[in-house]
DNA sequence: CTTTTGAGCGTACATCTGTAAGCTAATTTA
DNA sequence: TAAATTAGCTTACAGATGTACGCTCAAAAG
């Protein structure tokens, strides 16, 4: 890569990084104003067009880097329950510490999912739609649901991991505890009453 | 009342609706501005200030009518359970219902639920916690859950249709329709999850 | 070496914002 | 009836925003 690319990448990142620290629980995106983001990055105003077309695409791209970031450590925290002990245990201290050490990244995805624009929210479902439907394939294959149990059970297993999140957002860690413990009795009602519903399918 | 107050009152519920009114799919409470909203009302933009401190003021009012509006309505819906028949099929469909009338009133506490401002999102917690608490009395009362496990169920139960109705706004009749038959079944899930759990708290 | 490209800059402008100050006229109070 | 109150108005201003235009100058291409 050429100089110029390099130095050219590094100021897409100047000013993505910039997006992502200016991001708090006072200060959404759609928040955020070009000129902020610019100044932040040390850039002029002007500058940020030869980055992005707009706002909304710096936008698009966080979303999209958000959601990777995401499902990555997601991805580590499975393997480590791999080696032994309750899945969904493991997944929500996962999940927890991933929101403890990426604040950012959750709140974006949080925050767009009921946002304003619609392909920011197309955006958030869809990276949503990746965890839910590995989630799902996951429980098909080794819990043995119907699918479309699979895919209802998965669904509403997000769903309250995801919102969980949300709350875990505004808490010190201490309370923080005390709403793990019960996503994880709630997760485990779901996975229960899943059960007892396959059954009632099967027994008929 | 005199005829001042009177007219008083007037202008500002003009104010209260030009704003619900504004509020859409494509726009926030907090994309609005204050001259627009007095736009929309007919009055002078210095006049807001007669009747609000600021934006600010009229969102969290706004919050707390339409919690208010939300609850009486699932209330109504509940006497039309006690005539008989499935009290989670009946409610899904009042909650539709509602959606389907009264869209923006459910779009500021969804939105707002995860804004930035700290007193929305506290509005917005207090009118949840309504509905959570009611639940989970009804839940102990008919169910004889411990309160514990009543709390955490009632909670799951809100989360999965607050989440449910976020993803009906974007959706067509039709699909709506799948969507209730959908969260029916994860309610019933839950529901029969937590059955389990008591039962196992109860055998020991 | 010469030419072309393009990242970043400075200037400029029209538009919108919140809100301060002070006036008017109708209602309310005394 | 006279005085006080106040909802709503007009005017005004300072600040912020997105972005059009044209320049520079270092890197890339030929």
């Amino acid at each position: 890569m050429g100089i110029r690319a390099q130095q050219k990448e590094k100021t897409r990142r100047a000013l993505v990084d910039a997006a992502f620290n200016q991001l708090s629980a006072e200060r959404s995106f759609s928040s955020l104003s070009l000129r902020e983001v610019a100044r932040e990055a040390n850039i002029a105003p002007t500058s940020f067009y030869r980055h992005f077309k707009d706002m909304n695409e710096l936008g698009l791209t966080m979303v999209d880097e958000g959601g990777l970031t995401l499902r990555q450590m997601m991805r580590k925290g499975r393997q480590r329950a791999e080696a032994g002990g309750s899945v969904i245990r493991i997944s929500v201290d996962t999940f927890m510490e991933v929101l403890d050490s990426n604040p950012n990244v959750f709140r974006i995805l949080l925050h767009e999912r009921s946002g304003t624009s619609a392909a920011f929210r197309a955006a958030v479902a869809r990276e949503i739609e990746h965890f839910i439907s590995e989630l799902a394939h996951y429980t098909e294959a080794t819990a043995g649901r119907t699918p479309m149990l699979a895919r209802a059970q998965a669904e509403a297993l997000v769903t309250l991991v995801f919102n969980a999140g949300a709350s875990a957002l505004d808490m010190k860690r201490a309370d923080r505890k005390i709403l793990a413990d019960q996503l994880v009795m709630q997760l485990r009602m779901v996975a229960k009453g899943a059960e007892a519903l396959q059954h009632k399918v099967e027994h008929r």
